[in-house]
DNA sequence: TTGTAGGCGTTATCAG
DNA sequence: CTGATAACGCCTACAA
């Protein structure tokens, strides 16, 4: 079925049908109405790739997600939920991409051969592959996350270091001396994830600035190692008597090896974080913790991502959001000697 | 950049550069080489919209997501990681629709217009309006799920009745006499979600063919719903010993309610049920359950749509699974009164 | 207010 | 083995 048809079925030339339903040009009441009859009767819409190929625009924008062999955090979940929301109100169709190198085919399918007016980037790295890609290219794009260096790229990104130093000024004004960070996985910091070395840069300096005694441990995204986290901390590490945590996906096993470890929080052992709310509210007792923005960060990554589009050469603009630290109720006065 | 400029630029035609590409016709060596390097030095890639156009394929499926302001479910996010990896694999792309209803926007902007070769859709209820709406357009489509009447689709789904009844089997056989269901959400129910009345439909049999004394209860998608079912179940029917469950958001929470009501698993409570392996493993004790073969699956629907794709006029396949049920530590004797 | 015609970038048919 | 050319379906200047 295609415009021609609808246009001789309707007794009218193709380009009646485009004006009457695009209503670039006016058109008669009367034959806007036959030609709505005949589409409705056939069904009719216009080919996507046509339209594409004439106006030299998609309508669709591309969303880089991790490989999906990697079981997705809830705050990328988030982020991904968010972004396609967002597009979708816009009227904007979402294409995935499930990638993690550079030389990805899916990645190069998504942004090569015009098949996308913009792109999407999750999981950023300090130095990423993919974000140097697309610079070369000059597909328009937006990075949720940030590289070490972000000059001229258009991103929105929590402040992870400044979130975690006012978790460790709160824990430090409560009185606690020994405080650990548990971070993201060893391999994520060695890949140069940027909230876990970002996370790791304001924990050491809020612990040299306030004289802390710091310690920092890795931890794998999931409830088992969280478990075996605390473990070891507790093991190794006995005066310390709090932690900051930016691994939301451990939380329940850092509960679960407290709780069997007989340890109270927080009249034992204090614990204070940046998650998904969800997380914070499903720990036991609730989370002290920065609850990040995930719906709130997709929207203003599509946001951004459509001002480029619209406007490539402008200025690069970015969002660096620093949500509130939500005081609930694992953060209590350092246990006495 | 296009396909005529290269042409140019290495001196060919622009068929001979379509066909150095396609390799649907032979070319000679030192001709493909040249155009090789002006492709390599320009980083040309064919115009997707153009060739779609031309070829009458996109080589994107649309993938049907519940509307992202729910969270999506364990399972759910399962299924689409499966979908996107299985159509990467086959160097498809997928484009994203998060819809619940016949008329949403998005939905029809991803079936319409031949944006895509074919669309696998989830969540599906018993009488669902995507599935009318798909069979008129003719759209080669699979459902993960099925509906009350999956004549003539081709679907892919787990064998919820089967496997429910396999559970209070394996609970009766133990003794126990009191087994309640702990199902999805009551709208769930209402809005005739497969699972749920098909779990339902498992127990009831099950329960009414071993003569057994048989509760069921709904309980939203979470924690927190769990726990209060838990609560209620032991307060208004102490006579139950065990339960089945497909509510695997729920499964922390009943944990939490038993531990904080002292009932001990499985020595005062056995507990079964059908989840992704992942809740499974990470209830305590790991819990006796079918583990719902999520990536399976959306590889299962990927081939069964290719196969449509290639031969619509085909007569329907579908794949309804029972995996079998991995004795974990949640189940025992029922106790002794 | 409406119609005609050309081109977007590919692929495939038909000649050479 | 290679080149010219005609579609694919749509949009939009230009002409009436």
């Amino acid at each position: 079925m295609n415009i021609g048809e609808i246009a001789r079925r309707a007794g009218v030339s193709r380009s009646t049908v485009s004006y009457a339903l695009t209503g670039k040009r006016p058109v008669t009441e009367q034959t806007k109405q036959r030609i709505q009859a005949v589409i409705d009767e056939l069904d009719y819409r216009p080919n996507a790739a046509a339209r594409a190929l004439k106006e030299g625009r998609t309508r669709t924008i591309g969303l880089v997600i991790p490989p999906a062999s990697l079981r997705l955090t809830d705050m990328q979940l988030g982020f991904v939920a968010s972004v396609v929301e967002a597009a979708a109100h816009a009227d904007l169709d979402v294409l995935l991409s499930p990638s993690g190198g550079d030389h990805d085919r899916s990645f190069e399918r998504v942004i090569s051969g015009r098949r996308v007016d913009g792109v999407i980037l999750m999981e950023i790295r300090l130095e990423d592959d993919r974000v140097t890609r697309l610079q070369r290219t000059g597909l328009p794009f937006v990075t949720i996350g940030h590289t070490a260096n972000p000059h001229g790229t258009c991103w929105v990104d929590v402040d992870y270091a400044t979130l975690i130093s006012r978790c460790v000024y709160h824990l430090a004004d409560l009185g606690h001396r020994g405080i650990a960070l548990i971070n993201r996985s060893a391999e994520l910091v060695a890949a140069g994830y940027g909230p876990a070395h970002r996370a790791l840069e304001g924990f050491t300096g809020a612990i040299t600035r306030r004289g802390l005694d710091g310690v920092t441990l890795t931890c794998a995204d999931d409830a088992a190692a969280g478990e075996t986290c605390i473990e070891r901390l507790r093991e190794d590490h006995p005066e310390v008597t709090a932690a900051v945590t930016v691994n939301e996906a451990a939380l329940p096993g850092i509960q679960r090896a407290l709780e069997r470890a007989n340890v109270t929080v927080p009249r034992d052992f204090s614990i204070a974080g940046v998650a998904a709310r969800h997380w914070a509210e499903d720990f036991r007792p609730q989370l002290t913790a920065a609850d990040v923005p995930t719906f709130e960060m997709g929207a203003s990554a599509v946001e951004l991502l459509l001002e480029r589009i619209a406007a490539p050469e402008t200025p690069a603009h970015h969002l660096l959001l620093t949500p509130p630290i939500s005081l609930r109720a694992s953060t209590g006065p350092a246990p006495a000697r």
